[in-house]
Parts: structure tokens; C-alpha cells; sequence
DNA sequence: TATATATATGAACATATACTCATATATAAC
DNA sequence: GTTATATATGAGTATATGTTCATATATATA
């Protein structure tokens, strides 16, 4: 094989990056959970950790990790932030392969 | 919310697995490079691990890992082992991530 | 100002992960 | 049998990850 023709087919450092980074959000279950609760409508920090059955720090360190990488918003209304998925795309992925695991 | 319609979103354990498990092997740089080599022809061992300038013995681990979760497959002719990827639909999942990572 | 509520943050910890190294196994040729 | 080649495997290690705990910050209200 050619280095030519092999090079064409090679990721370059940022798109590897940038895949291994969004499947990574994907990848934890506690994630998945929430930004499948979060993908039809928003939820406060609190809704989220009382229905998911959650300690309020794990889903606000998770939902810091969901914001840095674009997946989820906020909006503000007094003291609640409400979160809401903000990545049609990557949430379409997650629905594909949930779709795939319950053949 | 009721406790029907919440459930109702919720995702069992198991497929909150695989999921997972779906996810976390394309989380992974490396795994993604040689999913990436294996989507459209057979690489051997070595082969790989000269192309992407890797480690056998660390190709060898992420193959045993990718083969597990039925990701790979592999013919043997005489002592080289040709791995080809075994999940289309998997392999569309990682396409459309570096496709949506291209912009 | 003080108090209450909602959320964020940093440290600490336990576990998971990906790699390297050395070696084992498997097949083929001699 | 021996030797060579290709791959697999287990141990060890360094780093990453996800959680909990305690506390800080932000907003609202009295």
C-alpha cells in the first residue's frame, strides 16, 4: 500500500480527537441516562438526580462534561437551571444504537 | 411526571450495557484508527500495527477487545490472522461521527 | 442584612483503562 | 524433532474516570 493511498484513508489528530471525545460522552451510563431524559425535553439539575436516582454532584460534574463538549445547553429561571440536549446529531447517534441493542 | 410515563423513557440495564459497551469502543483513538482500516478491506496483525505505528502486542489487546463485543472477525491463513470489521451497522455509527467531526 | 434553595466545584478515593514488556501459543518449513 | 514467523496473553504500571463528601457560589426572599 502506497503511502498515498494510505494516508487518504488516515484520521488526522483533531477528528480522532474530536470521535473518541463525543463517543466518550456516550460511552458512561449514568451520561447516556441523562441526556436520554434530556433529549425530548429539559430537566433541572434536581429533576435529574431524583428521577435517575442520582447523587445532585455526579449529574452536575456529568452535565459539566455534556456542556464542555456542546451536547447540552441551560437556561436559567431563578435559582433552577434547566438542561436540555443541544447536539440533534450525537443524540440521533445514541438513539441509533440503542434501537441496535434492543434489536 | 407519572411514574408510567417516566419509566416509560427509562432504559433497561441491559441494553444501558450494551449501549455503553457499543460506545466505549469507539472512544478510544486507537480503536477507532484500526476500525477505521478494517471498514472496507482485511489488515493482518501486523499489518496493522505497521500502519498506524502501534505496538503487536497492543493491537493484539484492542482486536481481543473489538472481537469480544463482535465488532471484528478474523480468517487464518497459515500464521497470519486477517481481521475484517463484523458490524456494519457499527461501523456506519463511527462514519457518521467522523463525517458530523469534519463538519 | 440573614436565610433558604439550587447548583457548581475541588479534593480524595476506588476502579477502569491502555500501554509495554516478557513470554506463551500456534502454524509452517526444514 | 528444531527453527522461524505471527499472534495472543498475563503481569505490571501509569493515567483516566466516576463517584462521594464537604463546601463554595448564585439567586431569591424576608
Amino acid at each position: 500500500m502506497s503511502i498515498e493511498k494510505r494516508t487518504q484513508h488516515e484520521l488526522d489528530d483533531e477528528t480522532l480527537f474530536v470521535v473518541s471525545q463525543t463517543f466518550k460522552a456516550l460511552s458512561d451510563p449514568t451520561r447516556i441516562r441523562i441526556l436520554n431524559m434530556l433529549c425530548c425535553e429539559e430537566h433541572s439539575v434536581n429533576d435529574i438526580a431524583e428521577t435517575l436516582d442520582l447523587n445532585q454532584s455526579a449529574v452536575s460534574h456529568q452535565l459539566r462534561f455534556l456542556k464542555n463538549l456542546r451536547l447540552v445547553k441551560f437556561r436559567r429561571e431563578g435559582t433552577t437551571l434547566y438542561y436540555s440536549s443541544d447536539d440533534d446529531h450525537i443524540i440521533n447517534l445514541l438513539h441509533q444504537a440503542i434501537d441496535h441493542a434492543k434489536h
